[in-house]
RNA sequence: GCUGGCGUGGCACAGUAGGUAGCGCACCUCAUUGGUAGUGAGGAGGUCACGGGUUCGAUUCCCGUCGCUAGCUCCA
């Protein structure tokens, strides 16, 4: 046969071959390294055997993705063998690789930090072993009888659910034997460096109707090193979690009494959130976008008109007793019935279309109690909230439009990298979440992918993740613990136009249902603080900054003068501080030092004298002395334009 | 909601194999200080989340509640 490798050489061999004794021949150290191959484009285990014939073939490493699924795999392997040695009536369920690592479902009791530390423990010992890992397969029946055997009653429903006339694989490292597809490593001994990093409940396929197993999570590098660096990265990110940051920064607070998901924006988090929303109403004003002022709560009858009762109440705030329902009052989890309403409120013309209604709204949602988290997951939050109600003919150019705004605010932030487009569908399957109206589905959804497509937005389709009345374009922001987000929201809306009887008269004369796009503009400003606290880690750009500049006077001697440049920058708008406390100056500019406060100006007889300033910034570091007036008009411009700037020292 | 972990002065943490608690930073007072967490001296602040149980005695052990947190599930 021949075999084509990737640098373009050719190897001929006389009979049939695996894949890893090609490797062998290629060179030793490559078939050491080797963690599976590419076979004429498809990824295969290294026990394949090639048959006569042409073939192009690429081994795998660790470096290839490929190559770390397999590796990592081979890990997860050998923590369920060690869990069976050390826990022999654990069962179990799954354990793929996942991006950074690998977990493994066992339905076992749960485990602490010590137990972990024995699993560890037990992994090492078996890689010291070296056991081979043999590849083997079984006819259906037997491969149930097998598992039946070997009490295992999570693989048994596996195999029962794989298609007829797959073939059932197995993997057996010593008196280990695990149902599964592969591909592996050739011997545990390949598994150089592990390290489990924690252990979690995780439910049996991902249902909450199932039983709760113990999933353990780990990882596993080719080097010592990498392991190391990458565990000092985890350490290392954790550094900019906004939940710690946050509080430390004094952004945000949170009370035992005042309860779950209610977090208290402190003033320098309430600053930033006003800094924010100032900047989205006036630039949706300048957009086309009418400001609307709604309550927080309705009758239910609302909301019983808009869906929401049928397909949101579990998410609700409701007011009253609900015997006497008549009564019952709810708080509101989104504004799209009030501004409906207020659209409602007067008859319209197609001539008045498109009216864009937008809301610094805040909303409530009966997050349940496990979902809530820092200011990412909350049960009030405060959205920027628009809807725009258009004619079919006018919604291609509106929802260009939204798009074209969004993309403004994200470049504006420095986020437009950060973040990623999922199409979100719905699911005809599940018709307790989704209007059931499979036909207007359809319609909007292939409205929606043809603007998409048409806009070139490089997005990803998610089944099953729509709004209850419309599909929706999301935004997707990866927080620090690598967990997605949807930081901003379009979606087109088929059902509430004709729910809440909205209507306009058309060219004809005649009464019609518009299209209704619901958006946000910045998301929510909780969430989207989050983010951005993420993602600067605390050093927002100077626009943002609750404090952008701390004067300093070296003695108290010059406390005057330094109160007078802060009455100065605060008369042009510029947030300062000035600390007169000579002997905090330490601890005070322990914050500019981070780079939080973005400059720092220091005042003496000198600066006094020459009407001068001496400036450290982040940016620079010492930058010398200036002309207070020159540094005003600097920062002023600074601020004025939005820009972000790199930090050179801090 | 489920499965873990955690909850000690404003913040970040020690600690107690059950005998009612400490450190650092911050805070207050005084002195000193012309240069980037300055120095010296002194001081205040905690019923160890809350409720119950076991015990002669609980911050420590057990149970419950609340909150934080990692996942799961669900969502902006």
């Amino acid at each position: 046969m021949k075999i084509i490798l990737k640098d373009g050489s050719v190897k001929e061999y006389a009979g049939e071959m695996s894949v890893y004794d090609i490797a062998g021949d290629i060179s030793e150290g490559l078939a050491r390294v080797a963690c599976t191959a590419e076979l004429d484009g498809q990824i295969v285990d290294l026990r394949t055997m090639v048959s006569e014939g042409e073939h192009t073939l690429t081994i795998l490493t660790f470096d290839a993705e490929e190559g770390k699924s397999a590796y990592r795999h081979t890990a997860s392997h050998i923590l369920a063998q060690a869990v069976k040695r050390l826990y022999p009536e654990a069962k179990l369920a799954i354990g793929p690789a996942i991006k950074d690592g690998f977990y493994y479902d066992f339905d076992m009791d749960s485990l602490d930090r010590a137990a972990l530390d024995g699993i560890e423990k037990e992994m090492k010992k078996i890689i010291k072993e070296g056991a081979r890992i043999e590849r083997f397969t079984l006819p259906r029946k037997e491969a149930v009888d097998f598992m039946q055997k070997k009490e295992e009653p999570y693989k048994i429903e596996l195999i029962e659910d794989l298609p007829e006339g797959e073939e059932i694989s197995f993997y057996q490292q010593g008196d280990f034997v695990d149902l599964c597809a592969g591909p592996h490593l050739m011997s545990t001994k390949g598994v150089k460096a592990i390290k489990l990093i924690s252990s979690s409940g995780a439910y049996w396929r991902g249902s909450e109707k199932n039983k709760s197993l113990t999933r353990i999570y780990g990882t596993a590098f080719h080097k010592k090193e990498d392991l190391n660096a990458h565990l000092e990265h985890l350490e290392d990110i954790k550094k900019r979690d906004h939940n710690r940051l946050g509080r430390e920064m004094k952004l945000f607070t949170t009370s035992d009494i005042v309860g779950q998901g209610l977090p208290l924006m402190m003033p320098k988090g309430a600053r930033i959130l006003q800094i924010l929303q100032r900047w989205i109403e006036d630039e949706e004003s300048k957009r086309g976008y009418v400001l609307t002022k709604t309550p927080y709560m309705a009758k239910s009858d609302l909301f019983k008109l808009s869906g929401h009762w049928d397909h949101y109440k579990e998410g609700m705030f409701i007011i009253g007793d609900s015997e006497k329902e008549e009564d019952l009052l709810a708080l509101r989890p989104m504004t799209c019935p009030f501004q409906f309403s207020i659209y409602n409120a007067e008859a319209h013309s197609y001539k008045d279309l498109p009216i864009r209604y937008n809301e610094t709204s805040t909303l409530f949602r009966n997050e349940s109690s496990g979902e809530m988290h820092g200011l990412i997951r909350v049960r009030q939050f405060t959205l920027s909230e628009g809807h725009i109600v258009c004619t079919p003919e006018q919604l291609e150019q509106e929802f260009r439009d939204t798009i074209s705004l969004i993309k403004y605010i994200m470049t504006t932030l420095d986020i437009e990298k950060d973040i990623t487009y999922r199409f979100s569908k719905w699911d005809p399957n599940n018709t307790e979440k989704y209007i059931n109206e499979p036909e207007a589905w359809e319609n909007s959804q292939n409205r929606m992918k043809e603007i998409l497509d048409k806009l070139e937005i490089p997005y990803t389709e998610a089944e099953d993740e729509a709004a209850f009345y419309g599909p929706k374009l999301d935004l997707q922001f990866v927080n620090v613990h690598g967990k997605e987000d949807t930081i901003i929201t379009i979606q087109i809306d088929f059902a509430l136009g004709k729910r809440l009887n909205m209507l306009y008269t058309d060219a004809g004369g005649e009464k019609k249902n518009p299209w209704v796009i619901h958006r946000s503009s910045i998301g929510c400003y909780e969430r989207t603080l989050a983010m951005l606290i993420e993602k600067y880690m605390g050093m927002f750009p100077t626009w943002l900054c609750p404090e952008q500049v701390r004067i300093l006077p070296i003695s108290e001697k010059y406390a005057d003068y330094a109160g007078k440049v802060r009455d100065e920058l605060l008369e042009h708008d510029i947030r300062a501080e000035a600390d007169y406390r000579s002997e905090k100056i330490g601890y005070k500019i322990r914050e500019a030092r981070l780079g939080r406060i973005p400059y720092l100006l220091i005042v003496g007889q000198e600066e006094e004298e020459n009407n001068t300033v001496a400036l450290r910034s982040r940016y620079k570091g010492d930058e010398g002395s200036r002309k207070l007036s020159d540094f005003i008009a600097e920062i002023r411009e600074e601020i004025r334009t939005k820009q972000i700037r790199k930090a050179e020292t801090v």
